[in-house]
RNA sequence: GGGCUUGUGGUCUAGCGGUUAUGACAUCGCUCUCACACAGCGAAGGUCGCCGGUUCAAAUCCGGCCAAGCCCA
């Protein structure tokens, strides 16, 4: 093999980046005429890791398609580097922690960090060959996204969308924020299930740490046990004081004992509760995750040593009925696996609990695809219990516009006009406009990274001034991981600043498991580096991995793909390679020619047949089907039987005629125009270097060439039909010279073939040439068959 | 616990009401043919998760069960 993929790869990549093939016309008004996507930006938090490698090609097969039929394609690229993730990343590979240190510094040493790690990244993509405006790449912390996404807040603000409360928050000990239910996932512990008396009643508890925050005592009002007690009192233990016994519903009486304490605040049920009844609050936990003076003698204790001490403490007085080893879920942040916990404290909220019917509304208005991904969502909001908390206690992030009046109380928010704005490292000497008072202090909270991302359909456009003509954006493309968080902020934001839903259609992609099809995770240590496989590969080859795949379903890491993808190159270059030497010296022209032999026929018509089914799937974002549509062409029918048949027949021009032969020159290399620009979204590398010696190229790059228009029913002459019949007698002869271990090229003198008699008397001449044999004869039989005579 | 998705030769996969069930990888023969041995030709390999039902006809539709994965509690 004289193919050095490599050398390809880098070729075209600097070509394309220096003549702007990839470019979109800005001037054009007619929004029809545009095919707009919003890409997801990429979190900086270090490596792009293989399932990057496995979603982003997806989103280029589409984009690369949409150019090649016409579309003005807008295909942004950016990073999302403004979060905790980036914090983390900031963190570990310099060893340091935001909390101790001043926070300016902090801020610019991840911002430094930051660009570090997005040129890496941004590498691998432009390695991947995608055809993404890398030139103007967004980054959520820049300038003009911050003023936006400042500037949207103060929208949300004015519409009385979002708002500042105190109120119970999920928090997370660990990285001392408060976070949304967005972050939280679900995580199965071991722990004790402590059984405590209660006075008259015992209660089972996961928490018994918590004691001093009980507030109340719930029973199921219908529990025969505890019904006589509801609306008495009992007496929490240790801590002499009385709490009410309470009747709900909700509360399992198959559980423990049927009774559980309410806490402020054990789980999230506890906060529901204690709203539907109104309930005092008792905090007993400080914002790292420490019990407080209220808790008495576990005052300074961590949560598991508070546990220990308690349960000893409850032990050894004998109020302990007895403990239970079980396996419970806890609600545990995603970023850190850390139990949260719940607290009270002020914080910014945008209101989702308002709008949940509407919600689902705006995406009965979007397309999914694929079509089932749709309930994730709804699922998603249907279980929705809180207003969507956007402020985080952390140093990166975009800031709220915000200070707060300590004489009066109020808020004051920026103007418009002087975003973007920091309050923490804002030196403008500043009034209360209520009271004139110059005693202000500003937000120091950030804002969620969400609270940003969710506006990059606009952020992705506004700076090109082409938000007004390209909002909604014609597809959204993510993975089902982050439908409840990017995919449901976005149609949230949409909704609130411009009633309108962000695209028209959402492309769902899965994700990539390892070859045991575990999740990738950094934790199992069994993350892959894109790295290695466009080394081993190619990134044709990866690309055509990632094409294997359903919209929505996940892969694994199948070496078998990526092996079919290089084959495929190798199968274009060999083939394009022999077409050449066909060609030789024949002068081929550009333009539309009557076809006049049935073998030139019958591979038009079968290219056309693949070109309708190929564009049809493909405009059903069906990329997996369509380009094996065209591997089964390619492969099956142009190599291994027309160019067989070609090479064969030119190789007796004398015999066929000139024009005959000049006819079959012409079609291959028509063909094989055809083919390149049908691969050309899929494997962009490739059909490029073959397209620039090819004898019909028109114009710079095949990335300019349009996909083939089908032209229904063109070609159905009757010699079509005849050629498949020929050509399924052909096979028969390749397995008689197989079973008989002969070459394909070895000469048979004479042989009979049984079957259409008029068909195989038309075709004999054909047939011999074709298959190397002398005479060939036919005999009338019902049954196809090929012997030696 | 709720929801969604998937169960097809050794592995991965197409088909989603009607032909001998598709293709790839792996295996085994044969052919080193002047595009390609990372190739070609051919062979072997499947009770289409299990049990019922609908139908003249079911991988394909319906119901139940079992298993796996994901999302949400």
């Amino acid at each position: 093999m004289d193919l050095d993929i490599f050398a390809i790869e880098k070729k075209w990549k600097e070509f394309w980046a220096e003549n702007n093939i990839y470019s979109y016309d800005p001037k054009i008004k007619e929004r029809d005429k545009w095919f707009s996507i919003d890409t997801p930006p990429p979190t900086v938090s270090g490596k792009v890791h293989l399932g990057h490698a496995f979603s982003y090609p997806q989103q280029d097969f589409i984009a690369r398609y949409k150019r090649m039929c016409g579309y003005n394609v807008y295909y942004p690229f950016g990073f999302d580097d403004n979060g905790l993730p980036t914090e983390r990343y900031t963190e570990k590979s310099l060893g340091i922690k935001g909390e101790k240190m001043e926070r300016k510094k902090f801020i610019d040493l991840c911002h430094q960090e930051a660009e570090k790690a997005r040129k890496s990244m941004l590498q691998v993509y432009i390695d991947l060959g995608l055809s993404a405006n890398f030139k103007d790449a967004y980054i959520t912390s820049s300038k003009t996204s911050t003023k936006l996404s400042q500037l949207m807040f103060l929208d949300l603000i004015n519409k009385e969308e979002a708002y500042r409360t105190e109120a119970p928050v999920i928090r997370c000990p660990v990285c001392l924020t408060a976070i949304s239910q967005i972050e939280m996932k679900d995580s199965e512990r071991n722990t004790d299930f402590v059984y405590v008396k209660f006075g008259k009643i015992t209660i089972a508890t996961t928490r018994p740490e918590m004691i001093a925050a009980c507030v109340a005592v719930m029973v199921n009002p219908a529990d025969d046990r505890y019904k006589h007690l509801i609306g008495s009192k009992t007496e929490v233990p240790l801590y002499s004081y009385e709490v009410p016994i309470i009747g709900d519903e909700s509360i399992a009486m198959d559980k423990g004992t049927g009774a559980e304490m309410l806490c402020t605040f054990g789980d999230q049920n506890d906060v529901y509760l204690w709203r539907k009844y109104s309930l005092g609050t008792k905090m007993i936990l400080t914002e790292n995750g420490h019990l407080n003076e209220k808790s008495g003698f576990l005052e300074g204790l961590s949560i598991q040593e508070a546990r220990k001490a308690m349960i000893s403490k409850l032990e050894s007085m004998g109020l302990v009925e007895k403990v239970e080893r079980i396996k419970h879920s806890v609600n545990v942040h995603e970023r850190c696996d850390t139990p949260v916990e719940i607290g009270i404290s002020k914080q910014w909220f945008v209101k989702c609990l308002d709008s949940k019917d509407e919600l689902k509304e705006f995406s009965a208005q979007i397309t999914w695809i694929p079509e089932h991904m749709r309930s994730r969502l709804t699922n998603w909001i249907d279980g929705l219990k809180w207003d969507w908390c956007i402020s985080r206690q952390r140093f990166l992030g975009i800031p709220f516009p915000v200070w707060y009046c300590n004489s009066c109380g109020k808020t004051l928010f920026a103007e418009p006009d002087e975003l973007p704005v920091d309050p923490r490292f804002d030196d403008k000497k500043r009034k209360c406009d209520a009271c004139g008072s110059s005693d202000i202090v500003p937000e120091t909270d950030v804002m969620d990274t969400w609270a940003t991302s969710s506006l990059s359909p606009r952020i992705s456009t506004e700076p090109y001034g082409l938000f007004g003509l390209l909002y909604p954006a014609d597809i959204r493309f993510q993975g089902h991981d982050i439908i409840s968080f990017w995919a449901f902020t976005t149609i949230l934001r949409s909704k609130y600043h411009y009633n309108k839903i962000p695209w028209n259609k959402i492309y769902i992609n899965g994700m990539v498991s390892d070859s045991e099809g575990r999740k990738m995770s950094k934790s199992k240590g069994n993350i892959v580096d894109p790295e290695f496989f466009l080394k081993q590969y190619g990134a044709d080859a990866v690309r055509y991995w990632a094409s294997t795949v359903i919209p929505g379903d996940d892969a694994h890491v199948k070496e078998q793909d990526f092996l079919r993808g290089r084959k495929i190159v190798i199968k274009l270059y060999n083939a394009a390679k022999l077409v050449n030497m066909l060609t030789g010296t024949k002068k081929i022209e550009n333009s539309e020619r009557e076809l006049k032999f049935p073998v030139n026929k019958w591979i038009t018509s079968k290219l056309e047949d693949t070109v309708s089914r190929y564009r049809s799937l493909m405009d059903e974002y069906q990329v997996s089907r369509a380009r094996s549509e065209l591997d089964n062409f390619f492969w099956n029918t142009y190599c291994d039987n027309y160019l067989e048949m070609s090479k064969a027949l030119l190789k007796n021009e004398s015999e066929i005629g000139k024009d005959y032969a000049e006819e079959i020159v012409y079609t291959c290399n028509k063909s094989m125009l055809e083919i390149l620009t049908l691969y050309a979204p899929v494997l962009p590398f490739i059909t490029e270097e073959l397209y620039e010696s090819h004898p019909l190229r028109t114009k710079r790059s095949v990335h300019e060439e349009s996909i083939p228009q089908a032209f229904a029913n063109a070609k159905t002459e009757p010699e079509v039909k005849e050629m498949d019949y020929i050509v399924d007698m052909l096979s028969r002869i390749r397995s008689l010279k197989s079973s008989m271990k002969l070459s394909m090229s070895a000469r048979i003198e004479n042989i009979t073939l049984q079957g259409d008699l008029k068909l195989i008397q038309k075709y004999s001449a054909f047939i011999g040439i074709v298959m190397n044999i002398g005479s060939v004869k036919g005999k009338a039989s019902p049954e196809m068959n090929a012997v030696i005579s």
